[in-house]
DNA sequence: AAATCCCGCCAGGCA
DNA sequence: TGCCTGGCGGGATTT
């Protein structure tokens, strides 16, 4: 089957290689952990409340295709976060949710023994649920809530291994193919706190410790110093969103059509152009926000979750401090307005 | 050179 | 038929 129209308007213009040599093009804009945390940062609320993710939604609040969309949310409701709650849309469960889904998934034990299509309804269907990144996250998250490795490391090469059908165990292609999902998997479990980054002791190879709910230190510090080594290298001085990219064009002028940019940061193109060199309110100012809708202060959300959850990571001590100005400058304001406004602002 | 992982093609399912 | 979902691996970028 050809692309659908939908996946073609998804789909920004096919990319050349000459695009990706581009000097701007910068993964730091775009990496799959720092879309995890602004994800969250969108949708994580503290007092557990549930809430609806619109996968269309998500990603244009994000400057990203829908595609990265599932990425983030398979993985994510691997570990219990979500749920899918019906065709685009699924419910935020949040961290108060995890513990049971670990829980699950350790009484499920670790069964890595792939399914005789024989045996199922639907060989197809199985086969294709066998490699799906939501099983291949739980399995990797069962690797270290079921073999008693929860205060130790697996390497990257032991957990693609373990991970591998049985006969793939030799097939470097196939090898190579688990062990970029493990990247995936990694970065998104990494932005929520629950792994970290480390590497072996003998050999300096990567790999992953678990550091479950331990892992957020307190219920703001989503995006701790302590992530994954991964995160700060790539998270200084990116925006919010992925809009940088000039792949995301297309989205980016999408939101734009839509009149729905709240053109908060004022970098111009939305985020666009590199935010590091222009910034205007820091880079935690979300550039594809959109502006309150009828009746939904979406603004207010917005930056109430993002005053409260997003701590981005600086390596520079300066951005670090004046971060912390704006963030205690909005607590501050934030609190004045609640007393004056308590029903408004509850 | 090895590690990392972004990106989007495209197959398959479903309404 | 068109949209949704997501497996997959090429190849660019970073270490």
């Amino acid at each position: 089957m050809s692309s659908s129209a939908a996946a073609a308007v998804d789909r920004p213009p096919a990319t050349t290689t000459t695009t990706r040599r581009d000097a701007s093009y910068s993964r730091k804009q775009k990496s799959l952990s720092l879309l995890c945390s602004n994800f969250l940062s969108l949708y994580n609320r503290d007092d557990g409340a549930t809430a609806l993710i619109g996968l269309d939604d998500a990603a244009s609040r994000l400057g990203v295709v829908r595609r990265r969309i599932y990425d983030i949310v398979n993985v994510l409701e691997s570990v219990g976060l979500l749920s899918r709650k019906s065709k685009n849309t699924y419910t935020w469960k949040g961290f108060g949710a995890v513990p049971n889904a670990l829980k699950e998934l350790r009484e499920e034990g670790l069964d890595l023994t792939p399914i005789p299509a024989a045996c199922n309804n639907n060989p197809l269907d199985e086969t294709k649920r066998e490699k799906s990144l939501a099983l291949l996250a739980q399995n990797f998250v069962k690797l270290f809530v079921c073999t008693g490795s929860e205060s130790e490391s697996i390497s990257l090469d032991e957990a693609a291994k373990l991970l591998l059908g049985v006969g793939d165990a030799h097939n470097v292609s196939v090898m190579r193919t688990k062990v970029r999902r493990i990247y995936d998997i990694a970065n998104v479990l990494s932005s929520v706190n629950l792994i970290e980054k480390t590497h072996t002791a003998d050999t300096g190879k990567p790999a992953y410790r678990w550091l479950g709910l331990n892992g957020r230190r307190d219920g703001l510090n989503l995006n701790s110093e302590l992530n994954s080594e991964q995160a700060k290298k790539r998270s200084f001085g990116t925006d919010l969103t992925n809009a940088s990219s000039k792949r995301s064009k297309v989205v980016e002028k999408r939101v734009q059509d839509q009149g729905e940019v709240e053109n908060c940061n004022s970098d111009g193109g939305g985020g666009a152009k590199e935010s590091s060199k222009s910034y205007q309110f820091g880079p935690f100012a979300p550039v594809a926000v959109p502006r309150a809708r009828k009746g939904v202060d979406v603004n207010k959300v917005c930056w109430e979750s993002l005053g409260a959850y997003y701590r981005p990571q600086y390596q520079n001590q300066a951005m670090k401090e004046l971060f912390s100005h704006y963030r205690e400058a909005w607590m501050l304001w934030n609190s004045q307005v609640a007393e004056k406004n308590p029903i408004q602002s509850s």
